[in-house]
DNA sequence: TAGCTAAATTGGTATTTACAACAAAAATGC
DNA sequence: GCATTTTTGTTGTAAATACCAATTTAGCTA
């Protein structure tokens, strides 16, 4: 390893410079820097392939704020899942409602589906994501108190739990990191007794998962099936598993990403197939 | 009223995907919808004119919702002299204090830099931004609850105030819009009620502002010169501020960048022999 | 239905950016 | 000191994008 200011200190600078916008331009950079515009863009390679930032034609982009560290395939492959998810939960709700919104990243899609319908609602969350969503809405928002935990973008903890009992919810919106006939399972000891709390003081509370989480059992259980009042998912459950969830009074809710493309752009294109090679 | 989809249609998706993305490129909206990379070109620019987003060579980005709008390469110029003053604050403390910070661009500096340095301390803030920058560190981050207001990237409200005074800390950290000799004013009132809680909570307070904010005269005073400890800023105020502050007992630190620089570059050669950073 | 108007496409050209190979310069190691 | 490695600059070419103007299409109104 060699101690070299120059290209570190672009570096550094450039992911500075990226924590207040969005986006930088080579040229600006270049200029900026004093350097050679394809400095620049060997910067911006090695930046991207350290995955803190992303290129565009032409400049940089930030990486999005939300949730970073964990941002595996699986993950990015179920993105178009979870928007369908959202958007079928989003229909769950009725202008003027309470509601209560969980940490994650299922329900921080609900957010913006919320947030683009234009209900006005009363949000309370202990999710900063989610709280981010919902900013530019007609909603009222109220953060939970709690110490901050950087990889859920939460706030957790007894603070938490305290200051939710204060408050009564038409209807909860909870994620989880596993769902098996035992149970809503999660990995997370805090972020269980928060989702805890967000059921026990909710008239209604539904669960939203992708089917990866399907059979997933980890470390704790959050609570038992019964407490819910519906899942909404990507894909039906296994027999046994709907077997369990009719037994325990919970509706089903299958999310499909036809429903939210033919919602959304109810006339996309015409039968006019355009060479789009990209 | 107006029947037109295809136009308002495609702009309302636009905003959508940049919600979920900061960046799209033409040729890709060009697909996806099935128009010709001219129409969305044209879209792109009227969207633009709506100061809804901004365009980039090949495509847009996301306005940066969390700060203000003009963050165009001028104002990247009072970047440098943020990090400045954040850098001379961050020497204010030491490992094992508790701190509270402000939400503000300045104070959001701060947290980074903060962050970087790596002493291990229990922060106090109601910004998201604060406590996303100091997330990674060995810090304990404790959030306050509110109403989240997404231009400020924070919380406020009496339930902010009344869950700030449980505490005790150490050192304050403030923004401020305008220094005036008057005293401290704010543009925001419960931002100005969130500082002042911030200052009776703590032992010690300091004003960070850069010299835009001198002669500021806006809305509402929050507080007189005399609550202040110290100011850090990054030129010396005028004279007769000077005779103010110093009334009134409160140290004034100037920030420059080459102290900041000098550093860095100590930094990054303390091996070899001493060398003359100018 | 015809005509009007806004929107979208098309074609052509200028500009900008990307990419790769190579040269120059600086730093590093011996 | 000299060779080696790393970094940066330069150049030429290909690709992507922007811009402009004319034409076609589609939606709407009378």
């Amino acid at each position: 390893m060699s101690r070299k200011p120059r290209k570190d200190e672009r570096h550094a600078q450039i992911l500075e410079v990226l924590r207040y916008t969005p986006h930088v331009r080579i040229a600006t950079l270049a200029s900026r820097f004093g350097v050679t515009a394809e400095t620049i863009r060997r910067d911006l390679d090695a930046l991207s392939d350290q995955e803190l930032l992303d290129r565009a034609h032409g400049g940089a982009v930030a990486r999005p704020m939300g949730i970073q560290p964990p941002i595996d395939e699986r993950e990015q492959a179920t993105v178009d899942e979870r928007r369908a998810i959202a958007h079928t939960a989003a229909r769950l709700l009725e202008p003027g409602q309470v509601v209560m919104i969980d940490a994650g990243s299922t329900t921080t899609q609900l957010a913006w589906q919320l947030a683009a319908n234009g209900q006005a609602l009363t949000v309370i969350t202990n999710s900063y994501p989610v709280a981010r969503a919902m900013a530019s809405s007609a909603s009222r928002l109220i953060l939970c108190p709690g110490d901050f935990n950087a990889r859920e973008g939460g706030v957790f903890g007894q603070d938490t739990t305290d200051y939710l009992t204060r408050f009564h919810a038409n209807i909860a919106f909870i994620g989880a990191s596993g769902l098996t006939p035992e149970g809503i399972l999660d990995v997370n000891r805090d972020a269980a007794w928060v989702k805890r709390t967000l059921i026990s003081r909710s008239e209604r509370t539904y669960l939203l998962v992708d089917h990866t989480k399907f059979a997933q059992t980890v470390l704790e259980r959050v609570a038992p099936l019964s407490v819910l009042d519906g899942i909404v998912t990507d894909r039906a459950p296994s027999d046994a598993m709907t077997q369990r969830l009719e037994r325990a009074g919970v509706a089903v809710h299958i999310a499909t990403l036809e429903a939210i493309d033919s919602a959304l752009s109810a006339r996309a294109s015409d039968t006019t197939a355009r060479e789009d090679t990209a």
